[in-house]
DNA sequence: ACTATCTAGGAGAGCTCACG
DNA sequence: CGTGAGCTCTCCTAGATAGT
């Protein structure tokens, strides 16, 4: 098979957004990538372990790995007069491997793991004779692949902040920073500044103005949070807030027909309803 | 002395909720 | 996707301990 996997197997159809080499990249690629390790994982156990790996082995994607590209964990079981039986699992991470290309080198890297424990019966030391002996296999047969003893990438943050005095940059995959707690750590302690979100090729992502609605949460959450008291569970908070919203909106719709009788004005008729419910795009 | 392993604690990030 | 904040999970690092 080939590396450039498209929706098109699910139905979709659609042109997916590709990078310069032609590879799947962005939100195409983490709708594709469960699909797509599990066909290179078939296509490398039939290419270059001979169909030995187990057919149905568990890929798992985890948003919790940050700094890892991929993991294999290794299991023994072992019953009272029979022989021992190898478990093995490989875990992925959704944050590191953002491209085709990081995923068939990680995947590949991480079944030869897989190989020298299920079929060698080897775990230790991971990057040992019987992983290498793998990873040469792999490599004769995908000379394009690189089945080295670590995977290093460049990690994309989503959202950044700059030092003022330093210019140090600091990266992070939520808005976890807030400047006015934190201080630059480069020694200089100076202000950082929110650089804002930006796409995976470095270009600013597209601001967005928050909704009536966010603004009122930003506004009223303190309010509710200690009205509602301590250790009161967020959805209950959020419950509370989406009711007096829209009490709130209810309230200034009665304010707003209110004012149109003060002035005399009659009360919208139903094509007025629905003149300004399709310059809404409501109907 | 060096290496491997374990533990504690801090940091980072996902999840949850409703709505637009 | 963004709004807020607590809970929970994982990762990373430092320090202690054990083994070679």
């Amino acid at each position: 098979m080939t590396l450039r996997a498209t929706s098109s197997s699910r139905g979709l159809g659609r042109l997916e957004k590709t990078d310069a080499r032609g590879e799947l990249s962005g939100r195409a690629f983490a709708r594709a990538r469960e699909e797509l390790a599990r066909e290179l994982y078939a296509e490398m156990n039939r290419n270059v372990f001979g169909g030995a790996l187990p057919p149905d082995l568990d890929i798992k994607w985890t948003p919790y790995l940050r700094s890892t590209a991929g993991t294999t964990h290794y299991k023994r079981t072992q019953r009272v007069g029979e022989a021992p039986v190898y478990h093995a699992r490989i875990e992925l991470a959704t944050k590191v491997l953002d491209t085709a290309a990081k995923l068939r080198r990680t995947l590949c890297h991480e079944m030869c793991h897989v190989a020298a424990w299920l079929i060698d019966h080897v775990a230790k030391p991971p990057h040992g004779a019987h992983f290498k002996r793998w990873a040469r296999c792999a490599m004769e047969r995908y000379p394009d692949l690189d089945v080295s003893t670590c995977h290093n990438y460049d990690i994309h943050y989503a959202h950044r902040w700059q030092c003022g005095a330093c210019r140090r940059e600091y990266g992070r995959h939520s808005r976890s920073i807030d400047p006015n707690k934190h201080r630059c750590g480069g020694g200089c302690g100076g202000q950082l500044t929110y650089l804002g979100r930006s796409n995976p090729d470095g270009t600013p992502c597209k601001a967005r103005t928050p909704s009536a609605y966010n603004a009122f949460v930003k506004d009223n959450m303190a309010v509710v949070r200690s009205e509602l008291g301590a250790g009161t569970p967020s959805r209950e908070i959020m419950k509370e807030l989406s009711q007096r919203y829209r009490a709130s909106k209810a309230q200034l719709n009665e304010g707003d027909s209110a004012r149109r009788a003060a002035q005399g004005d009659a009360p919208p008729t139903a094509d007025e309803l629905e003149g300004a419910m399709r310059r809404l795009d409501l109907l």
